[in-house]
DNA sequence: GTGAAAGCGCTAACAC
DNA sequence: GTGTTAGCGCTTTCAC
């Protein structure tokens, strides 16, 4: 490496390597058809002079930045940041970083992470928006690569993968029936599916399974809660007990949740999950180490990181925004000691 | 907005507005000497045409990005995902945007992160290795806008932000005796210190504060875990009382330990504060709701984003690598239920 | 006040 | 196989 005063250039390397720019271009673009010994030359000159090829020429003359932006809510929420750590490892593997874009539940800020869109520094957009409206979609229109992640916008005119909500929500409380509990409460869950969310959709599974049992569904064992953190699931299991309702499952719509409802069932000494079992939503890093571990849905964060990436550059590769579509991404229970397989 | 077929370029605005592209690049960048019709007749052309400015043109000539690498080990780790959330809110203070590289604890992933500065992609590094050595350093030189981060490699030729990890931990422990504990367990500890990190820094805090007071250091009172988890933290405080340990104050080295502690406690019927103390480390979001709520040292992470973006920006506009230096962030102890102020 | 022109460093035709 | 050249879209002197 020299003692470089200014930074080498294409141009640098061919003047010393004494061949045309051309030339080194091919060579760092792999080019095959190259005398092995202008090769060496040109290889040389490379490691002489510590050239290092500049990104923002090469975008310019490719149209392409090898940056893909990820816009989310909030990082602060275990389940994005999981997400966002999958989705920077799948990017990787195809040679793409990831620009995170953190909206705050800012509707503004979501249509400018679409908006930034225009301006190039990024080769697309994985959204996941939870303000947009059906009036936002125009927002939406364009022809760089976008996939979107969420309930919500499934107008939008670009591919849409979602999480099974409604099924995995449905398979996890047909796994407490199965399992035997008769009782069953749903922590965080709401009857107003007036907006979809992930929060309805989850009830909606939970409703579907009892009634594909011939259980009636009772108002008072769908305990809704505020923000969905584990002191409003232990709230509401208090809440629960104290009203004198005693179910023997507890289904969480997420994994906050749960581990309020385990810490304050274990408070109570209450048995998980021979008296009461216990599932929850998300499969958080931390579900494995609650005592007892959890029972909870995968609801495949890594397959939709890898199908959002994937999507994003096979519309790059064409050339064209991919068609409206909904990508359906498989879960999976996972079995813990809060609530056994049957 | 235009039917564009092809994206316009400032050339067209320029002609559509019967202007030079010159004063078009000038209106843009807020040049004040412009004839006001001149102005509107570019806003014009500007608006018919849905002329957007191409950030990769504007970056190669201006050499700037407006993007900051910020690598660190884990976004699944609570702390780290919370940093980068702060990070993002700060960089956007002053229009700029963050590419997170998650390392894995990766050693040559580190590298790498420092190595991709060479290619211009981003106009600063922000690097929180956990695996760099010494011997890597070299690695570090470099002319770009470089902070870091964490306890290691102090002798990189940049500045360094550090959070107050051993008086935090010191001040945490002094709450404790100053409240009256006597028996003061440090969960997550270790008398190891021939590797810098946060686990050691935070058991000599302890160590001094109890030192300071004149008490003795119980080895039996340091209680190693494997990972910082809550189920580790759970175990430690079962093993203790196993071993017919009672300690009156419990001072957990991060905030996900601290969890598990209250948890084991509650379960064993420990009434938290009256007869243990629980103290945790990091302020992670679901410390305000555990219960009781943690009491925790906040280590500043907001500030320690804003020093640090703050830091690449400075080096930025003097054109230079800023000296190796040692930045220290402020801390504060957040008093909660589990060990009320006194 | 405004315009002409020279690149930033690279890639991709196309010529030889 | 290798070289020449014309830009990618923008900013920035420097004339006028």
């Amino acid at each position: 490496m020299a003692t470089g005063s200014r930074k080498a250039t294409l141009h640098d390397v061919a003047k010393c390597a004494h061949v045309s720019v051309a030339s080194v271009s091919n060579y760092l673009n792999d080019y095959p058809y190259m005398r092995p010994s202008t090769r060496e030359r040109i290889q040389k000159a490379i490691d002489e002079l510590g050239y290092v090829t500049n990104q923002q020429a090469r975008n310019l003359r490719s149209g392409r930045t090898g940056l893909i932006s990820l816009s989310l809510p909030d990082l602060n929420q275990i389940y994005f940041a999981e997400l966002a750590e999958e989705t920077i490892k799948q990017a990787r593997e195809y040679g793409y970083r990831v620009i995170i874009e953190s909206t705050g539940n800012d509707r503004q800020r979501e249509i400018d992470s679409a908006r930034a869109m225009a301006s190039n520094m990024t080769d697309g957009l994985i959204l996941s928006p939870t303000q947009l409206r059906t009036e936002d979609i125009p927002e939406l229109e364009g022809d760089y690569p976008l996939v979107m992640l969420g309930e919500r916008l499934f107008g939008a005119p670009a591919p849409h993968v979602v999480m099974a909500n409604e099924t995995a929500a449905q398979a996890a409380t047909e796994h407490l029936l199965k399992a035997g509990c008769r009782t069953i409460a749903v922590v965080g869950g709401t009857l107003d599916d007036s907006v979809p969310s992930s929060r309805s959709m989850r009830t909606k599974g939970y409703v579907n399974a009892l009634v594909d049992r011939g259980q009636s569904v009772r108002s008072e064992l769908i305990r809704e809660t505020g923000e969905w953190t584990s002191a409003e699931g232990a709230q509401a299991v208090r809440n629960m007990y104290a009203q004198g309702i005693r179910p023997d499952g507890i289904f969480a719509l997420n994994d906050l949740l749960a581990m309020g409802v385990i810490s304050q069932l274990r408070e109570m000494r209450v048995r998980i999950p021979e008296s009461v079992r216990v599932v929850g939503f998300d499969d958080i890093d931390e579900a494995k180490y609650t005592i007892p571990s959890l029972t909870t849905v995968d609801p495949g964060r890594a397959t939709i990181a890898k199908l959002a990436i994937e999507s994003i550059l096979s519309q790059l590769k064409n050339g064209a925004r991919a068609p409206r579509s909904r990508i359906d991404v498989a879960f999976q229970l996972k079995y813990r000691a809060s609530s056994p397989q049957v």
